[in-house]
DNA sequence: GTGGCTGCAAATCATTTGCATATAC
DNA sequence: GTATATGCAAATGATTTGCAGCCAC
């Protein structure tokens, strides 16, 4: 836990508990939660903490690079720790989010007609690869 | 005109005067607009339009295949004439949206560790050829 | 001690819903 | 004629804002 309140105040942030307990949720978290899981899970033990608080620490643990927010299907807003940069599938099958690494030669792949991509936004579609043995296998 | 009526009629769509200004304003329209765009300019036109039907005529647009949603900075939500598989390209510089054309076997190439990735959703960020060429020539 | 942070309540904004009227077929 | 679509007004739901009190530094 002191690890996250390093992190908050090397940025210039105040390492108050709430941003503790968010930062701490979603460092341990695979499944990219939504702003109302966290605040759920959260409430839960910290009867006190507001919606307002998760927003405004999700927002500010972005702007400081600590926070990484995807959206899904358009109106799916999700928040992960930054980890770096990669990318996300959606798997059709099981709904699950996996983090994806594209090698950095992909980007420079894409690079289409005369402009230049840099970034990819959005999330992959597909079928994960636990799905995808489960058929094979006749299972499901 | 009678070419739209004819493509909702025979999606089992009433070729309503509305869902023809809204479908003919979309084939018009290189940019994307979003709802409070298509709004404002036809309610011009037709004062009684409301944007229940704006949304209501996207929806079943979309839902019949005739129409694409696309999600931009994870909040925006644009549309346009659905005209086969394409992606978009979003310019840092101007912030025009582009259409691209990625090879088919891109998507397949794209396949990664075990996970097959059957559809890309979201849009590339980047550099537009126009913005390119005239840092090249050093204007802007 | 004080400036930043929290948490409540109220405001906002896009989108959806209910329903009476209008219209395409 | 009838089922479908429109358009208004009201409801919803996620997110934002204003502000008084609290707490990390």
């Amino acid at each position: 836990m002191e690890r996250y309140a390093s992190l908050l105040r090397a940025k210039g942030l105040r390492a108050t508990s709430q941003r503790l307990e968010i930062f701490a949720f979603l460092a341990l978290r695979e499944d990219h939660p939504d702003v109302d899981t966290i605040y759920t899970a959260l409430r839960a033990r910290s009867p006190t903490l507001s919606r307002t608080t998760v927003y405004n620490t999700l927002e500010q643990l972005h702007l400081h690079g600590l926070v990484q927010g995807i959206t899904i299907s358009g109106t799916e807003h999700r928040y992960e720790v930054e980890k770096g940069c990669h990318h996300h599938l959606l798997c059709n099958d099981c709904g699950r989010i996996y983090d994806i690494m594209l090698e950095c030669p992909y980007l420079g792949g894409l690079l289409h007609g005369e402009h230049k991509v840099e970034e990819v936004h959005g999330y992959f579609l597909g079928t994960c690869k636990s799905c995808l043995s489960k058929r094979g296998q006749g299972k499901d």
